[in-house]
DNA sequence: AATGAATGAGAATTCATTCAT
DNA sequence: GATGAATGAATTCTCATTCAT
């Protein structure tokens, strides 16, 4: 078998924009321009988004493009940030509502808020998961998987003499990878079960038995 | 705020590998193609990824590398078909293995099987996972996904009187969803947990305690 | 080998300014702008120097910087202009004062006039100098070139018989390229010896001699 | 008057060949872009210069063209660097062939030489001497400047006892600067001049006599 | 079978310049 | 007069793929 010599790391590109766009003009041309990034990206990946057709699609020249945006993958950059501050938002908005609530409650709120974030636009959503890495955002991702871990650590913890629960923390782990990825999969592999209610009843009773609070 | 006009369709490649290498040399060519792809892959991502590139850092020329592939996407396309394959095997033999044992310990097995799948080589994993709908082998996944589904569901019904879940079906979904998800997301995010024991208890302690086999 | 067909000639670009800016305001941006534009012509030569560099840097809308230059060459053509009439209003001043004075004074005079030239801005002087052939200005550093040759054979006609030559107008070609590229050269290249003045007596001798006009 | 910020420095751009043609086929099609890349310069300008046009005008597909030289500058950098050591072998041997001549021959025989370098193809001469700064070759040209300057003073200061001069190294400054000159500017200015034996004479007339070894 | 020179479609990106506000 | 958003022609350069040797 021959070898393998060494090579060199991977190139990442800055994905900073440009310029604020300060007129009302200019803050149009861009919300275009990410609406003609967004549906190429679902109709043909990133492999057949191309500046100029994004340009095209948009119906604004391929110079005004790079006036807000430095390179191809700044567009997508900007729709991932977009995604990944809303998701985060929700999260957040979600979790402080329900710290209170019984636990059943809670947990089937928490399930259906994050199925509901999958449902809205599953084709965009898987898109955009297929370029974080690419993008060079796994730091962004990982950054809002922590800080979801933390939240839903801590509100374990305050709670912790009703649960049947060690480690609060480990625990967290454990569910927030579950919840994510039972939306995920059912919007990737099976979209059709993202509006059955069956599939919350059904991730509802896995939480609240593994954690001890389940109603029957 | 300006429309946007519709766009045609994505395209897709043909993947096949161009001859089966019968001789010895052939084979270890067509090895250390591959391995000089998964290397390049891994360090510089699809994007980094030539086919010049391929054939230099296997020292082959790239005369050699047509040869046996007959394009850049078919380089791919044979790592992920072997990864799947590979995991596919793993999982059949070893649910055959555990489908008689008391499920506290069949449930266990199953879950360090699949992190050991990502623990073996997480890098590579995730690049190939990454590549998957790019290199249309997303209904080669769903297919893999759903025969597990479908071994599960049938190791489901066939003990459902030991277990406390209505839908055999429902359930295996939300159970391999979590299961998988659990592996992968230690593997992106924390590699350390992938090693730590406490994981597999604690997601052993959920399993179990969904389905209503829980030891204590 | 191959062999390689004919091609078309050279494009020129009007480079006049566009308007005469009569109020000081104006006067100021202009300044500003050629300020603006000798600066990164310097740090980035000309392939550096956009016009929206030039406008940025001098604090100044593009749209205002078009009010007054029709192109960017033309930013460049009136840094050259500058600096050609300075050059030239020096030489034909000095070379007057000097008419009548002993030769080795004159030759003394005018060789420290030239590398004080070169000495004032050495930098902005290269990179000027640089761009004269692409801005199209060769023919007015060809004319300036002889208008001095033609007064300084003028002076050397007047004053034959106390020189060693037999063609004025010869010997002035190559006096005033060897005077001119010695403090050029030393710019370029030895920028030190700008300020030796054994340069200036070093050069003094060789001219007087070759004039049959030296002091010892 | 507005004041203008700070700039940040100037880029330059790897010229180095990318890889060393070994077949015929190869070094013929490396000849074929060079000459054609000759040729657009002088009739273009770098501006005029695209690599689309090298490549036509060299009847090659823009491709090859990259193969062999990693952008545009590299094409210039590649005229350049031959010239240079074109020039630089020339003055080499010249010098020590004259070495032990008396100088008066010796002198006329540099001169000689000096204006045939540029009588051979002043255009190209021209052109390359105005690309060098952009090319970042300056540095080339000082040091072949340089290495002109040592070899000169070496010989003066040998055979100093013959001369009217004190410092061998300031004169050598001054006459490769001086002669230089002489035939850089017959070639820009004057190029009739340059097959005038006029202008020799009187160069080395110039010469001599500063050195103190005139004939008459 | 292997080689590697050659190909060229196609993509990203820049920047001089215009013109509506 | 001034502004700066928008324009788009023009260029550089890459890289998958072919094919003569």
């Amino acid at each position: 078998m021959k070898t393998v010599p060494a090579i060199s790391g991977r190139r990442q590109v800055k994905t900073t924009p440009r310029k604020r766009p300060r007129q009302t003009r200019s803050k149009e041309t861009v919300e275009t321009i990410l609406a003609a990034t967004a549906r190429i990206l679902i109709k043909l990946g990133f492999d057949g988004l191309t500046t100029n057709a994004v340009a095209e699609l948009a119906g604004v020249s391929i110079g005004s493009l790079y006036q807000y945006f430095p390179n191809k993958q700044a567009l997508v950059a900007a729709l991932i940030e977009r995604r990944i501050d809303e998701k985060n938002a929700n999260t957040h908005i979600e979790l402080a509502r329900v710290a209170q609530q019984p636990f059943p409650v809670a947990v089937r709120t928490m399930i259906r808020m994050t199925i509901d974030n999958y449902a809205e636009s599953p084709e965009l959503s898987r898109v955009l998961i297929e370029q974080v890495p690419r993008i060079g955002r796994m730091g962004r991702i990982a950054e809002l998987h922590q800080g979801t871990l933390l939240l839903v650590a801590a509100l374990l913890e305050a709670r912790k003499g009703e649960l049947a629960i060690r480690d609060p923390e480990m625990a967290a782990f454990v569910l927030v990878a579950s919840i994510e990825a039972i939306a995920q999969r059912a919007a990737l592999f099976q979209p059709a079960r993202l509006t059955d209610p069956a599939l919350i009843d059904e991730a509802t009773a896995m939480v609240t038995r593994y954690l001890g609070v389940a109603d029957g």
